[in-house]
This record gives structure tokens, C-alpha cells and sequence, in this order.
DNA sequence: CGATTATTGAGACTCGATTATCATTTCTCT
DNA sequence: AGAGAAATGATAATCGAGTCTCAATAATCG
């Protein structure tokens, strides 16, 4: 494979993809184009350096990486074939969770449960 | 220290806790007590086991573990102490997220910030 | 009290994720 | 095409979390 093309193809797969994929997940779309795992790191790396890539941790699995650019979301993560799915929209009522004296910056939701695929096999 | 009540200390350091603990942070909080962190790992596995304690995942550190007779909650993570809080109450909406197709079967909520004590601090 | 059994602490070990190394290959520029 | 710089893949090294080993210690019971 040309090489100078690598990192788009990482990107590519990311943006692509309906969820955010760990190192792994993403190794393994890729391998058919003989890339190799040192350079998913690498390219993840430097994504999450320069803004283009974000890291984010769903329960259960590490870290995944998904576009910087894609509106606020949260996941669904399936427990059977644990991958990450994206959700749109968000939920109500946070703020009243909050204790007094802290301060929310920020927040995840995630939830758990079987996609459509693992569902239908099953 | 006596022996036969470890596991209790164990237990009894969680069940005073204001959120989930690490083994590390819980060993931390004992050490001086002159226990193990091995003692402390087979005191959770236990706990687990035998039904009394739940291991929780709060983004960004881990596995923590809780007493299992705590109502459905959430988590506050505080990102200077690192320290997980429990929260009291749930949020609206959350099935609305779902979708066609997807089986939920639980859900997480974490917020981030910063908590009382670190806001102060700063 | 003495024998037997369960538990413990310290550290060696395992396992998976990520990073570093380095010879090799591709790019860039002339 | 040729020189030098940058990126790559294979694999070794590292790191942290958690588990296992084993001699020592405490609890149990007669």
C-alpha cells in the first residue's frame, strides 16, 4: 500500500464507522491492507494531537477514538459483541444531579443492552 | 490486626465511602492497618461473589466496587482527585435514545467536574 | 497447650494494552 | 535517477492491574 495514505485510511475508517472503535477493532478492519498495529497507534496518536480525533472511554473495553467533529452524542454498548454504538439526542435533568458546591463539565451517558444484529441472531 | 475481620474492614470501608473505590484507593485507606493488597483483591472477589458487593466502571480508572444494597444511583468523577461520588436520582428520556431494533438493559450515567473539595482547593 | 486448618503479606508472575526500537521502504526534492 | 528525510511493520520492551505462590501467622478445636 502507498504510504503517505495510511492516516486517511485510519481516518477514513473512523468516519465511517457507527460508533467509536478501539485500536484493535480498527487493526482489524484495516489488516486486509497490510497495516500494521504500530502504525494504528501512531495514527491515533497524532489524531488525538492535532484535533482530529477524540478518545473516548465506553465502559467496558478501554479506549475507543471516534471524529472530533461529530456532534455531542452518547453510546450504546452491546454486551455481546461489545461493540460501540453512537446514539443521537440526549437526556433531561442532569443538572439536578449535580451536589451542591461541585462543578459539572461535562458528561457521559451509556447504555447497555443487545443491538439489532446480536438480537436477531440470537 | 486480627485476622478473621478483614473482610469485614473491607466491607465496612465501602459501606462508609461517599462513592465506589478502586482495590488501590480502598487499600490505601486501610494501609495503614497493615493489610494487603492482596488480602484487599480477595475481599472484593469475595464480595462479589458471595453476592455482597457489585463492581462498577466509572470512565477513566477502572473497576471500583460498591455494596450491592445501594439504590439504583450514579457517579460524579471528579477530574483533579480522581475520586468517584455517588449521585442520588436517574434522568429522563433515556428510552427515547434507543434505537429500532436495540435491547436495553441497563443504563450508566457519569458526570464530570470537579468536586466540592478540589473547587475550594483551587 | 499442641495439632490442624484457614488466612495473610510480600513479592513473583501473568496478561493485555500501548510504546519504543530499528532495519527497511517510500517520499520528496533536485 | 539519487540523496536524505519521514513513515512503516515486526517484534521486543514496558507498564499497570490483577492473580498466584508459599512460608509465616492466627484461629479453631480437642
Amino acid at each position: 500500500m502507498s504510504r503517505a495514505k495510511q492516516q486517511l485510511t485510519v481516518y477514513r475508517a473512523l468516519g465511517e464507522a457507527d460508533g467509536p472503535l478501539s485500536a484493535r477493532e480498527l487493526w482489524s478492519r484495516l489488516d486486509g491492507a497490510g497495516v500494521g498495529l504500530a502504525t494504528v497507534y501512531r495514527a491515533l496518536r497524532r489524531g488525538v494531537e492535532d484535533g482530529t480525533l477524540k478518545s473516548v472511554e465506553v465502559l467496558g473495553g478501554g479506549v475507543r477514538y471516534e471524529p472530533r467533529d461529530r456532534e455531542h452524542h452518547h453510546h450504546f454498548l452491546c454486551s455481546i459483541c461489545d461493540h460501540a454504538f453512537d446514539l443521537f439526542g440526549c437526556v433531561e435533568g442532569l443538572e439536578s444531579l449535580v451536589p451542591d458546591g461541585f462543578q459539572m463539565t461535562g458528561h457521559e451517558v451509556v447504555l447497555r443492552g443487545t443491538c439489532d444484529e446480536c438480537a436477531n441472531a440470537a
